[in-house]
DNA sequence: CTTAATTTGTCCGTATGTATG
DNA sequence: ACATACATACGGACAAATTAA
């Protein structure tokens, strides 16, 4: 005995159990995003199971994006609304529709959402990105569209529009051309104006036409 | 020597590269789900770490519900689709109201951006929603919307779709009344007749009407 | 039915890198 | 510089479940 021991209930996974319970002890205690979590030897003790469980239970939050833990000082709660959701399982699901084209237009469904919702609530954050078209001469598209999708207020889109992003060799990493920076002159005043329609329309034709430059 | 040795580059953790590479594997060697991966010895091995390295990842994934282990069988890939991420996150980000919306939104980006493509190709793949909303009595939204997303050709916005389905609490799992059958019918004839602006407006006001019945 | 081999489940001990005081 | 606390990682040991001989 002593060693691999009671074991007490049954089938849900002790590591499971420990997930839970660390649930549970972080209301309990109160802990505040950024604050310290009890060190995997305390939990250990605390738990009462050994810290290889401990650590199991540690790494699955963590691969969340739940906790954050440092070498040399210990284990954090993290801001869950930077959870990992969409990463982990697009390494799982990413793996079998690897169809670059769909990257492309799913991409592009949520740069039109974020156009939508944008226009919905006071577009007064687009005054950034009509200063830096103004102003900064080596602009990236990538950095506008980014901007774009921040100013929708939608983590979720941002997540796995950032995302997608990654994935597919993206034609914006570059900077624009005279004739890019008019294109989205012209989408920041249809927004401005309320012409939904026009905005949609442009982001369309424009994307179609580096579509067509750069298949891939 | 030979304990805590290399950890030659840094700071990316070594068992989210273990993810990485077990993911890697996955691919490389055609597992199939249900398929069996080896064993824990054995990638400790293969990939030259240690066995709790290996655990801590592979807790990682079994919590997220992406493989199956049975002690004294193995360890199985399991069907992406059945992820625990629900009940994982659900405990932790739930409380946070405004993210549902982004699920709701995101989802609805994802919705409007089948039709477009739809109306882009043949909608032949459309008769079999007609078919079915004429004979089907007991037939329900959530069907209706997947078939639409698998009629769009788009997998992966499919996935996704799929995904954020689970995460919310969605309002489409009950049986249709009439009202919802002649927007639906409204709506497939304004894709046949190819009115994509009429189409998009359905698809909107239809569920701005849900997205006030049911708020939670 | 018994036995042995395989595999996961769990624990412990130990060494090392890192941050803090 | 030193000691302490902590996470990181390795390897060994034993328990328990399954499978095959």
């Amino acid at each position: 005995m002593g060693k691999g021991d009671d074991m007490t209930s049954a089938s849900p996974k002790l590591f499971t159990e420990i997930v839970r319970q660390l649930r549970e002890l972080i209301e309990q205690e109160r802990i505040q995003i950024g604050g310290k979590l009890p060190s995997e030897r305390e939990l250990a003790e605390r738990l009462e199971v050994g810290r290889s469980t401990i650590r199991e239970a540690l790494r699955s939050l963590e691969l969340l994006g739940l906790i954050e833990t440092r070498r040399g000082e210990g284990t954090f709660l993290a801001d869950f609304r930077k959870h990992k959701l969409v990463e982990v399982l697009a390494t799982f699901i990413l793996k079998d529709t690897k169809s670059t084209e769909d990257i492309y237009a799913t991409r592009q469904a949520l740069e039109k959402q974020a156009i939508h919702e944008i226009m919905k609530s006071d577009f007064s954050n687009l005054s950034i990105l009509k200063n830096a078209l103004e102003v900064n001469e080596d602009i990236e598209q990538e950095w506008l569209i980014k901007e774009l999708m921040i100013a929708s207020g939608n983590r979720l889109a941002l997540k796995i529009w950032l995302l997608l992003n990654e994935y597919s060799s993206n034609p914006f990493k570059k900077p624009m051309s005279e004739e890019d920076r008019s294109y989205w002159k012209k989408l920041i005043q249809a927004v401005e104006l309320g012409d939904e329609m026009l905005a949609q329309q442009i982001l369309e034709s424009w994307q179609y036409g580096v579509k067509g430059e750069t298949p891939q």
